[in-house]
DNA sequence: ACCCCACCTGAATCTGATA
DNA sequence: TTATCAGATTCAGGTGGGG
């Protein structure tokens, strides 16, 4: 199945070697890991300091790892150790690497052209994003993983009733909902400070690993920080080769690393993800068409009633706002239930909002079951 | 506001073009429009035919303009066509291209290297994607959206409210929920047959103008298909430019625009963005009277407080300054909103100074609304 | 033990008009 | 071009203290 490991060289296993990652990959005997994960800088280019609406200041990625002096600097520098990466990697192997739109696109565009076959860019939606503070974007709710094969004829591992299995029984999607890493999972240092920036949830790396690789694997991470990657290669009895160039970081990972149990044999596939609740806009309802701009809404006694707008807003004379907040001007009330308090008429009678909600919901579940039904031929 | 429109130059306005899509950009001037919506062909590398799990055939994408020798080719092709959108764009315009990942990287990628600056990363998660049927890679369930401003410095548009409106009264995400185009909106032609492969929902296109653009904005789309982008764009009082290289394609569209209702002037209305509202001094409330000198305003605490001057400064103790520099001052922030910062006493409870400005401009509205009706009358 | 609330934080390319 | 200043802007979730 993998063929990296019956190779059987001097491979420096479960270990994480202090060093630059291109250099230190050069060290490494050609096809010999399974799988790369890679967590590279991003090249953020973040220019003043940031505040939050209270004033209070975000706490940005400033480290000298993540500075570059242009795009093509960062290209050199992309190109050379995707190169080793791919030089590394056994023929079947896959590689994974994660980043944001500020520098995923180079990562993709390079991954092509050195003969890399992409199967899937998958996105991270992350549960608790850091809002955009300034309202001139949307929230930057997301980080992308692509995950590549080798070569385009890579006969590569896909562990696919595992993802089902982890997904309540229906295909993994390209889309994965995740938290970020806080809380105890969150590495800090004596002064309860975290003490590496970007430090990724194991969550991520749970499935990264348990979707591409299998036991005994060898995967390898080129930039392991703080040893998410190890850590979890541990639990998940796979085996690891780290690269890290910060000491301390070093020294951090493999004391997380030595925390870790290894799962016993029969541990597999355990964890559930977080399930969304299935919350609906009013606003998304307006954009499906299923309930036309313009439209002319009114109270169930037909007292009062305003207009849709195109952005799910309802104005009722110089009044404008959500179907909740307008409910509660029109009637001085200190809250109200829009889906509830609002009518709209069919076929000669008036009906809540929340009918609309429902189809709503109905009609992706339909499009989901049929979806099913053609994947199950 | 938005300066496209503004050069009133001989633009083919709310037409399709019917033409080669780098060939006819060069026929538009520079400058010209404010935002480009851009659905190019993806360059999807189908080995042979796709069959599902019942042997039945995939109707793929194998149309000839899909059709790429290789990397390169698409590369130059890319590059082509976005510059001479770059050249059609206003200054302060914006542009959206979506892809999958066959093609997002090359275009994320160019459009860096034309000095484009990517503002965010959409996600385009479908409700109801094909299922991946050989179980060998996640279910591509999402398509990406890139939005990016002309250069670093444009002073672009986005509708904040308006998008914090149709998400429930949060910041929109970048990762968006939508259903694919199916059912009636889906064009066919006199056998049930879809028209066009990838014709796009749309509720993406609602939200893609409503976010970027408003009304009167002239929108550039050069691959027209059939006609999401001019659909919309009329349904939304937004100018289009099409450009279409096949003929059948040009008229369905045609029509297909010709069967949208342009929503009326007070129905096409969305939240404003406080940035947009005209500006009230806070010295013309004193002037007014809505706020006479010597009232002593606090803060939301009542922790500290200041007395109102003729000339609208505010004085606290040996300190005078504005709403603003004085609220900045007596709580050692660097910046400091006084209208929101301040508050007066009315019917025993404190309000923010933001109610009378809003006040002031209802007056200001209403007295507007007076004299139009005298003039009429 | 439990609830409530105040406070803290996260890979962020985060203002714009006027003088 | 640069300096100045008005004024717009946050969500989910964890932690910890007090009642």
């Amino acid at each position: 199945m993998s063929g990296a490991k019956s190779m059987s060289m001097e491979l420096p296993l479960d270990q994480i070697l202090r060093g630059e990652c291109v250099e230190t990959m050069r060290t490494l005997p050609s096809g010999s890991v399974d799988c790369v994960f890679a967590d590279p800088p991003y090249n953020l280019q973040l220019r003043g300091e940031l505040r939050r609406p209270d004033d209070s200041l975000v706490d940005g990625v400033d480290d000298d790892w993540d500075k570059f002096s242009d795009l093509q600097e960062y290209d050199r520098f992309t190109r050379a150790w995707l190169t080793e990466a791919r030089r590394v990697l056994h023929k079947d192997g896959t590689i994974w690497v994660i980043g944001s739109y500020h520098n995923i696109f180079r990562i993709g565009a390079i991954l092509q052209e050195l003969g890399f076959w992409i199967l899937n860019d998958i996105v991270w939606r992350k549960s608790n994003p850091m809002p955009n503070f300034r309202g001139r974007r949307f929230t930057n709710a997301h980080e992308t993983l692509i995950w590549a094969a080798r070569s385009e004829d890579s006969r590569y591992r896909f562990n696919y009733q595992a993802m089902k299995a982890l997904n309540d029984d229906v295909q993994m999607r390209s889309d994965w909902y995740l938290p970020l890493c806080t809380g105890n999972e969150r590495l800090r240092n004596e002064h309860g400070l975290k003490l590496h920036p970007t430090q990724k949830p194991e969550s991520l790396l749970h499935r990264v690993l348990l979707a591409s690789t299998t036991v005994d694997d060898v995967v390898l991470d080129p930039f392991t920080g703080t040893g998410t990657t190890p850590a979890m290669a541990r639990r998940l009895r796979r085996r690891f080769i780290g690269i890290e160039r910060h000491p301390d970081y070093v020294e951090a990972a493999m004391s997380r690393v030595a925390r870790e149990t290894p799962l016993a044999d029969d541990a597999v596939v355990t964890t559930q993800d977080k399930r969304e609740a299935p919350r609906v806009p009013f606003g998304s309802l307006v954009e499906l068409g299923l309930l036309p701009v313009g439209t002319v809404l009114c109270d169930k006694k037909q007292r009062v009633n305003a207009t849709v707008s195109p952005d799910g807003t309802l104005v009722s004379g110089t009044k404008r706002g959500s179907i909740h907040k307008l409910g509660a001007q029109l009637t001085n009330a200190p809250s109200c239930n829009g889906w509830t308090f609002w009518h709209f008429e069919r076929n000669g009678e008036f009906l809540p909002l929340d009918v609309l909600r429902q189809e709503s919901l109905d009609l992706a579940k339909t499009a989901a079951a049929t979806a099913k039904a053609a994947a199950a031929g």
